[in-house]
DNA sequence: TTCTTGCATCAATCAAGATTGATTGATCAG
DNA sequence: CTGATCAATCAATCTTGATTGATGCAAGAA
């Protein structure tokens, strides 16, 4: 069952997710950015000089992927990484590009 | 630096191109299709029940992407997985999560 | 309570990507 | 040569995602 430190396996659907949500460049600014910790939204506005709308529409894009995770304390938000999807993306890659260098299958036309 | 095997970096914006081919639910029906080998482009039109000029989008999508590449044999043409830009992109993505759970800096406001 | 601040959400606009059908160029068979 | 097949490309349309500005809501502060 390819256990390697029991890592879940992506559906379709969810990789072309979590691809869709790491594939704009504005995203992976802010990806950036929490690259070396959590981060509350206000700093992440100015750091990043984004319209606070505009943030926030891409740290949901983010959030629904499972990509960030978020944690209020008071009146701050706090956005940090979750390791773990990259981790599941990384796998599903590794196992795309594995026994990829077979030969040819002869063209059956 | 960061000498892995001589694996070379991505800027943001190959990232995004790498990422953003992936995405696309077609376009990874047709990697899992080259997941086994090499395939001439009229028997992935079969397998994969696409129109024409469809799959030779996303085909061409998938090659600037530089995850196919193609060879030609008489009238047909075969692509393959490009498994070193998947490394990559691996790669991209260990240093994404990498000393990313440092503990929260707090709010400058 | 009222006021302010931090953030999410909504509607409207805009831009980028995907699909379709037709055309074109190249290769091979007859 | 002529006709047929494989595949790329183009233009038009359709669909999806991003941006912008306004509004709403919750959590303190006064």
């Amino acid at each position: 069952m390819q256990e390697q430190g029991d890592t879940p396996t992506l559906t379709t659907d969810q990789a072309s997710a979590v691809l869709k949500a790491l594939a704009d460049a504005t995203r992976q600014r802010i990806l950036l950015q929490l690259k070396s910790g959590e981060r509350c939204v206000c700093d992440l506005t100015g750091d990043l000089n984004l319209a606070q709308s505009k943030l926030s529409f891409h740290l949901r894009v983010l959030k629904d992927a499972g990509l960030v995770a978020d944690r209020q304390s008071g009146r701050w938000i706090y956005y940090r990484l979750q390791p773990q999807t990259i981790v599941t993306l990384e796998n599903w890659l590794i196992d795309l590009r594995r026994n990829c260098e077979t030969a040819a299958a002869p063209c059956t036309n």
